[in-house]
RNA sequence: AGGCGGGUAGCUCAGUCGGGAGAGCGCAGCCCUUACAAGGCUGAGGUCACGGGUUCGAGUCCCGUCCCGCCUACCA
């Protein structure tokens, strides 16, 4: 059928790239919540570009959703991108920076433009390498936490949380960066060690008693201090408390933060929580500059004294020092202090020094007024511990069907969808010829079949189809006295999860309902059903009934212990800091009132119209200003969106956010009448439109305005807090904002909560914590079931990836080297749990290595698959064993890679088809199927004979790549997309729509496999005498072999002419001696004598026999040692001992064998 | 300080139920055998970190120690 020619990566990759996307092939319009599986990707930030962590998290999300969708479930995984706050304003300012500019000298909305003008390009970038690494996503799904939807929903849920009194504003102390001038979550605060001084500073006591020395390593914050504190039980210091120092230096009055006066007198007070061990066990107190401090403080009630301003430059209070960088001061203030004689000591002093994420300055702890989230509540702490510990108890009401079928004969067989009752989920086989099944589908119903005359199973029947109704249905097959015990891991930690246990009992697994009377049952194979009545008069009858229906929700993560990591920090959870005092970002949407001081929370559900809602979000959202022209509108609503170019903003709004407005048409046109009918009194004449005085128009700039009122005292006198939210209180929102909440979004329905989340483990407080605690709290539900949570990318030396230490591998880089399937493939591979991965280049070349191998057996079968190919099937000759063989580990083999997909095991999934495809697809299988291939028939009888053997063989090399390419693809989408599309098979539009191959039992052959094992092994024997001699592969020789065994005479019969091929022989006769001029060797019971003309280096040949002697000595004294032990020949298991009896016996025969042919050589 | 993960071949890592130590890469030898030299075949290479315990039997379970990595907290 042609050559493939060489592997080109690049241009497959392209092609399908593109092809995917275009067709929209990982679109699903309406979702099916019951056979959906929806996941939300964690989104990017739009500064800069992606690294290989997010290439990791790319794949390995990839790898599940492929699979899943190949398994016949509706995937919906929705990209997007993150504003992120702090970081993309930081790299926005820096090019300011590199024009010597702040963002103060723009002015905000300015700065916010140059972000916008900005962000574009960076997300274009991100999206494209996305697509490079072949994500299925669905791209109409899109969305940033930027957007105009998620604008409205984060203002939203601020309300909620508002109103409910989980949201607060607090003076308290945060962390704040004077660089980026802003204060930070404590998440945002790195803490590295760094050698420092501690300063030993003299505070002489009021009534000149002498003196107190206290310890600091931030000797500038004593001008704002209060007190000095004292371990209550401290003998030392216990006569002190209640007297008063006086501060050194503080010659002038300070100011505390609520305005009054303080002089340089402060008190001497107790405070258990001074520890008498550190310093002198006297502290300083600066409740405005220290997070102890500042407890310290409000507990006694000390004046809190800010000396620094927002750029840590110290302030007025400061008094001489007023002006000077907080370091400068620094230096000053211990330079005096040295001068007065105040300074007792310095030493070093080693302490974590806490530093912003971002810009890496030094972070100054200050008391400020912030905006926090009361995640210490009950109603979010407390859920969203509960929801990973024990699971979060639903009720749900609902009916039930039963139907109930009666057949005179039945047989329950194979493939997956049963035409009767849409999805099969499971066949519970309750007794030998007597079965039912357990379909669901919209509407519940169980399907229960069953034999005339065997009522009495209908009950035992019932109540399983309850059991499997009220778990929304299982993917296995379960039954009673069943004919197969398979005991597969996924399936047992499936159950484990639900309400079932599993044991295994001897040579059976038993499955324990947890809620009823314990049942044995066994756990047969894992497959598909179809019912197949035998005949078609099957009476019916329904029975239904309602039912409540109690599930329980809960979070699991994987693997397990990150459970114990996220439990610990909830246990300790601290309120959350949400405001930012940053531009970019989402306005915090609370308007003070200048004349009564009210809070007020403004959200579009204040205003009942969609053009009031569209003109409030605009405004709220700094689209349009507080005064605007209907053009102005116009223009903005009109133009393309951001994530969505394809759509205008109204589209967007109507599409994502505004479903009930669908209609809504805006224009200059349709907007200026509506205004002016507002702001018109004579429109309260007329009938059906109501003014509410809601917008204004100013006839001298011609701008209208719309007037939000003080909701306490009616004041138009409104500003709005300047600062933005923290970017986490928008992406906690993601998997349901992204899904339309607000607004009762057929997609919020459809697709919440959402199956898996795949982060890295450095954001599971960040993001994880906070998505269990704002999606339990708005939806009352989790927000999705398995967390599953990779590890951190590093470099060859297990250091971590940063551009400072360049040892960045850029996935791009990677990807035009070695292919995005290469690297996909590699990620897999190498992720395993609990282990960090470290990467060099070379993993990725050996992977690329796999591709080429992939499509040079693909290359192989297509070139020698003739055209009438198709045609020649009916009168193909039956399979050979070794046909078996393949189609039995290809078989293994889906096995193998579905068991580890359930557990999100890659590594072992990726291996297990890397090991199928080279070893047993390539090296050997390939190889046998040439004597076919290539064989050349003389008479036109043979040529017939040979023709229908040769199909047989490309028959089987058709059926086994087409199925091992689906097990491949989630792995490596785009080479299987292309070489699955020219095969003669191929039906349908993209391999990635086929369906996922299970193990089908019908292609099992124990026999045939085995038999093949050992030719094998007989094959690998005579290779490696032959390479022991270093005879050369060209040479053929003549072997014999002799044996006393049956089976293995029959094996060596049957595959004679393979071990000819593969071991490069040129006869290999049975003999009844050795011959003369042979060398000897064996493979269990098989003597081989290898025929070597010229010379034979004897004395190499002894060493390697003398090597596997004292092997199979030692081998021979552990297995004598342990049958010699009477305690294990009582203790152990008979078939324990049964085996090393076995072993025993082989190795006594191999020591008789090794000893025979060493008295050849030797002789 | 507390917690988590890890220590198995030169390197990176598997190792399921406690029952004969594995893979890939690298290395060495032989080979351009009509899919593939980005390949084939063969081979060498191990005190399973250390000590103790449980057991007939431990890489695997328990206790302790030592190293490495990470996380969290504190550090006036």
């Amino acid at each position: 059928m042609g050559d493939l020619g060489d592997y080109n990566h690049r241009e497959i990759e392209e092609k399908w790239s593109r092809f995917w996307i275009e067709r929209n092939l990982y679109h699903v319009e309406k979702p099916d919540a019951r056979s959906r599986f929806s996941v939300v990707i964690p989104p990017p930030n739009v500064t800069g570009s992606l690294h290989m962590g997010h290439a990791l998290n790319a794949t390995l999300q990839d790898i599940v959703v492929r699979w899943w969708r190949m398994r016949g479930r509706k995937v919906v995984w929705v990209p997007g991108f993150d504003h992120a706050g702090i970081a993309t304003q930081y790299v926005v300012e820096k090019q300011l920076q590199d024009q010597g500019k702040t963002r103060f000298d723009l002015g905000r909305e300015e700065f916010i433009k140059k972000v916008w003008e900005w962000v574009p390009r960076s997300r274009e970038a991100i999206r494209t390498q996305f697509e490079k690494i072949g994500v299925s996503v669905d791209w109409k799904r899109e969305r940033f936490t930027l957007d105009e939807g998620f604008s409205r929903a984060v203002r939203k849920a601020f309300r909620e949380l508002y109103e409910a009194g989980l949201i607060y504003r607090g003076e308290y102390i945060v962390n704040w960066c004077p660089k980026d001038r802003t204060a930070l979550s404590d998440l945002e605060v790195e803490h590295e060690e760094e050698t420092g001084k501690l300063w030993y500073i003299r505070y002489p006591l009021e009534d000149g008693s002498g003196y107190i020395t206290v310890a600091t390593t931030r000797p500038e914050t004593m001008l704002g201090d209060t007190a000095v504190a004292v371990h209550p039980e401290d003998e030392r210091y216990r006569h002190l408390i209640g007297k008063r120092v006086r501060l050194p230096l503080v010659n002038w009055k300070r100011k505390t933060i609520r305005g009054e006066e303080v002089g340089p007198l402060i008190p001497i007070i107790a405070d258990e929580r001074v520890k008498t061990e550190f310093g002198t066990g006297a502290v300083k107190v600066t409740p405005a500059h220290d997070p102890n401090d500042f407890e310290i403080g409000r507990d006694h009630n000390l004046p809190f004294v800010k000396v620094m301003d927002e750029r840590a430059v110290m302030n007025e209070n400061a008094g001489e020092f007023a002006g000077l960088d907080r370091y400068e001061a620094r230096r000053r203030i211990v330079e005096r202090l040295k001068e007065m004689g105040l300074l007792e000591k310095e030493e070093d002093h080693v302490h974590a020094v806490g530093k912003c994420y971002r810009c890496k300055t030094v972070v100054e702890p200050v008391v400020s007024v912030q905006w926090f989230v009361k995640v210490t509540d009950p109603r979010i702490r407390d859920t969203s511990i509960k929801v990973v510990e024990e699971g979060l108890v639903q009720r749900e009401e609902r009916e039930v069907h039963l139907q109930i079928a009666e057949v005179s004969g039945l047989t329950v067989t194979v493939p997956v969808v049963d035409d009767v009752s849409g999805t099969t989920r499971a066949v519970l086989v309750l007794a030998e010829g007597v079965e039912f099944l357990a379909g669901t589908r919209e509407g519940d119903l169980a399907y229960i079949y069953h034999l005339e005359g065997r009522d009495d199973l209908l009950d035992e029947a019932k109540r399983f189809a309850d059991i499997f109704l009220g778990r929304g249905g299982f993917d296995f097959l379960v039954g009673l006295e069943g004919e197969i015990s398979v005991v597969r891991q996924g399936v047992e930690s499936r159950i484990d999860r639900g309400r079932y246990v599993v044991v295994a009992e001897g040579d059976r697994v038993v499955l324990y309902s947890r809620e009823e009377t314990p049942r044995p049952l066994q756990v047969i194979e894992r497959g598909k059903a179809r019912l197949e009545p035998a005949h078609k008069s099957i009476k019916m009858r329904v029975e239904r009934r309602k039912e409540v229906r109690e599930e329980k929700k809960r979070v699991l993560f994987i693997p397990e212990h990150w459970k114990r990591f996220y439990l610990d920090w909830m246990y300790n959870l601290k309120d959350w800091c949400i405001s930012r005092q940053i531009w970019w970002g989402h306005r915090i949407p609370v308007w003070y009132c200048e004349d009564c001081g009210a809070e007020n929370v403004f959200t579009d559900d204040d205003f009942d119209r969609p053009y009031d809602k569209i003109i409030f979000n605009l405004i709220a959202d700094g689209k349009i200003g507080n005064d605007f022209t209907p053009e102005e509108v116009e223009k903005v609503i009109k133009a393309p969106n951001f994530v969505h170019p394809e759509m205008t903003v109204l589209d967007f709004y109507k599409r994502f956010a505004f479903h009930k407005y669908h209609s809504t048409d805006m224009d200059a046109n349709s907007l200026r009448l509506f205004l002016t009918q507002e702001a018109n009194p004579m429109a309260m004449l007329t009938p059906g439109v109501s003014t509410r005085g809601l917008y204004r128009y100013d006839p001298k700039t011609k701008r209208w305005r719309m007037v939000l009122r003080c909701k306490k005292c009616g004041s138009e006198n409104l500003k709005q807090e300047e600062d933005v939210l923290d970017t986490w209180f928008s992406s906690a929102l993601w998997p349901f904002g992204a899904f339309g909440w607000p607004e009762k979004a057929e997609d919020l329905k459809n697709l919440y909560p959402t199956d898996l989340l795949v982060p890295g483990f450095d954001i599971i407080f960040f993001w994880v914590a906070r998505l269990i605690m704002m999606g339990t709290y708005f939806m009352k539900d989790i927000p999705f079931r398995d967390v599953y949570v990779h590890a951190l990318v590093r470099d060859e030396k297990g250091q971590k990836m940063s551009k400072t230490k360049g040892n960045v591998i850029d996935p791009l880089n990677i990807i035009d080297k070695y292919g995005a399937d290469a690297l996909r493939f590699t990620l897999a591979i190498l992720t395993v749990q609990g282990r960090d991965i470290k990467l060099s280049e070379k993993r990725f070349e050996g992977y690329k290595h796999f591709a080429n191998k992939i499509w040079n057996a693909a290359r192989y079968i297509l070139m020698n698959t003739p055209e009438d190919f198709l045609s020649k099937i009916p009168y193909m000759a039956p399979m050979r064993s070794e046909d078996k063989w393949i189609l039995t580990r290809l078989n293994e083999t889906a096995d193998e890679v579905n068991r580890s997909l359930e557990v999100y095991d890659f590594s072992r999934a990726a291996r297990a088809i890397y090991e199928f495809f080279w070893t047993d697809l390539c090296d050997w299988y390939i190889e046998m199927t040439k004597e076919r291939i290539y064989r050349k028939a003389e008479t036109e009888e043979e040529k017939e004979k040979a023709d229908a053997e040769r199909t047989t063989a490309l028959y089987t090399l058709h059926y086994v790549l087409e199925k091992a390419l689906r097990i491949l693809h989630p792995f490596m989408p785009f080479i299987t997309e292309e070489i699955w599309r020219r095969l003669p098979s191929a039906d349908g539009e993209s391999i990635s729509l086929k369906e996922f191959p299970e193990k089908a039992q019908e292609e099992v052959f124990p026999e045939e496999a085995r038999r093949v094992e050992r030719l094998r092994e007989i094959v690998s024997t005579v290779r490696s005498l032959r390479s022991d001699l270093q005879i050369e592969p060209s040479r053929r020789l003549k072997a014999y072999f002799r044996t006393e065994d049956e089976e293995t005479k029959s094996v060596v019969n049957e595959f004679r002419t393979h071990i000819l091929n593969l071991a490069r022989l040129e006869t290999f006769d049975e003999v009844d001696s050795r011959p003369e001029g042979t060398v000897a060797t064996f493979s269990g019971d098989l003597e081989i004598f290898l025929s070597v003309e010229g010379e034979v280096d004897l004395g190499k040949l002894r060493e390697i026999y003398m090597r596997r002697r004292r092997k199979v000595l030692s081998d021979l004294e552990r297995v004598n040692r342990k049958l010699s032990n009477e305690n294990f020949l009582k203790k152990a298991p008979e078939e324990v001992v049964e085996k090393e009896r076995r072993i025993k016996e082989e190795l006594e025969e191999d020591l008789r064998r090794i000893d025979r042919i060493l008295s050849i050589i030797e002789g």
